[in-house]
RNA sequence: GCCAGGGUGGGGUAGUUGGUCAUCCUAGGGGACUGUGGAUCCCCCGACCCGGGUUCGAGUCUCGGCCCUGGCCCCA
């Protein structure tokens, strides 16, 4: 028998009714906020991602050569499709732009709990604004896309520069390989490679900085930063609001194009992949030839976030059920077409069985019977059983539609 | 790429030191039942992940592969 491509699913009506909701409460808090949906292609050109991250990528992506010989790539993520869309057709538009996009990415990767193959990302990225005022923007907005679907989480908010400011003399490779530690929180290894480099020194206070949980003891230790101001003022608005975050000097993000505030999301009731949002300000247009512009954005797993709610059963939608004697038939299909018309949920039994076995089957399923035989043809009424009550009624069809109307879901 | 544990009808399971027709529950289909449901009874459908090896004989032992679950690495 053949199988489905490791590391992607299958959704079944009752999963992706779910998946559908959560999606469409995202969809709704973005919306409120004045960010308008786009769509990029499904696949790129492979240097789209490879300028960027390097040619390493290539092993972690679906690439393929389309038919003239063209290498591309199934995209693995959407802030670049996203910016090189800017780049292409967006440039001349009125800024700040407000995006966001829901769309499905692959990876070539070792599936996990929470990581596919195949997966979803809800994203939005707010380009052409360089402020403070910006960037708590859009952690305001993913603090509440995240709290409308319901699940746990915790916030964690950074910012490049201070980490930066004690390694200024440090050569880039090797700060890139101090922020990995850092990042992971991995002290003992830090210690390690500051001292077999000589700097051992740097080892407390990088230790004690990513310790920090408030400002003024980060500001201690690196002492006066040009994005002091700037890192106050995004801190300040934030305490403003009353948001619930925690200040992370550590976070690192795996990604050079990170310019200043980073910030990332991690969700209870989830395994070793429990983050299930990253994002910050980011500095990517000039690469793909536009402009240098600022821009801050954020992706959301939606997957990890469908995990991390685990199965909550789909949401209930009323449904009324045909059953007819062959007499009824033709009065039958003019109920349900009124029924539908009235944006019912209204299935017509097709197993032109006995009545007995039409509401049997339907008892299973449906919030209503409606059962029409000859003397409801003639009569033009129809007989209305409420499945869950037993009660039934005779009924004109007006009538019928707005007792199920205004039924409330079990 | 690495490590660990797994894979028996659609879902969940039993299967002894290798030895009849592979167990049970559930779901699904049909019937008893052509103007009134959920119950009951009967019937049906349907599985040893794939391939090689050992053996008279493999669901069981062995090797390889595939897939699943979790972890490592990575994580744009």
């Amino acid at each position: 028998m053949l199988q489905k491509p490791r590391g992607t699913r299958d959704f079944l009506p009752d999963e992706m009714e779910q998946r559908r909701e959560i999606e469409g409460r995202m969809r709704e808090v973005a919306r409120r906020w004045g960010y308008r949906e786009i769509c990029t292609p499904e696949f790129e050109e492979l240097d789209l991602f490879t300028i960027r991250s390097g040619e390493g990528i290539i092993q972690e992506m679906y690439v393929f050569e389309d038919k003239g010989g063209r290498p591309m790539a199934l995209r693995p993520e959407l802030t670049a499709p996203v910016l090189r869309m800017y780049v292409n057709e967006g440039k001349t538009l009125p800024k700040p732009l407000r995006w966001y996009y829901f769309a499905d990415c692959f990876r070539y990767e070792r599936p996990q709990k929470g990581r596919y193959r195949q997966f979803w990302q809800f994203g939005v990225e707010l380009i052409g604004v360089d402020s403070a005022l910006a960037e708590a923007e859009v952690i305001m907005l993913a603090e509440e896309i995240l709290s409308s679907t319901g699940i746990s989480f915790s916030i964690h908010i950074g910012h490049l520069a201070l980490v930066r400011s004690l390694l200024s003399e440090i050569p880039e490779q090797e700060q890139k390989r101090i922020r990995m530690f850092l990042d992971k929180k991995n002290f003992d290894g830090l210690s390690d490679y500051l001292t077999s480099k000589g700097w051992d020194d740097l080892c407390t206070s990088l230790i004690q900085l990513t310790s920090c949980r408030n400002l003024n003891d980060v500001f201690a230790i690196t002492g006066d930063l040009p994005e002091k101001a700037r890192i106050g003022e995004l801190f300040s608005i934030l305490d403003t609001t009353g948001i619930p975050y925690t200040l992370d000097p550590g976070i690192a993000r795996g990604l050079d194009y990170y310019t200043g505030m980073v910030f990332e999301i991690f969700a209870q009731n989830l395994g070793t992949e429990n983050q299930v949002l990253g994002g910050g300000t980011y500095r990517l247009a000039h690469l793909f030839g536009g402009e240098d512009t600022p821009s801050c954005g954020f992706a959301i797993g939606f997957d990890r976030v469908m995990v991390a709610r685990g199965d909550q059963g789909p949401p209930h939608q009323i449904m009324a059920g045909i059953a007819y004697t062959p007499d009824g038939r033709d009065w039958a299909l003019a109920v349900a077409r009124e029924f539908r018309a009235a944006g019912i949920r209204t299935e017509f039994d097709l197993s032109e069985r006995s009545l007995t076995q039409q509401l049997s089957r339907l008892s299973k399923s449906a919030d209503y019977a409606l059962i029409i035989g000859k003397r409801e043809k003639e009569n033009s009424l129809v007989t209305l059983k409420n499945l869950r009550s037993g009660i039934q009624q005779e009924l004109t069809l007006p009538e019928a539609i707005s007792e199920v109307t205004g039924s409330e879901p079990r």
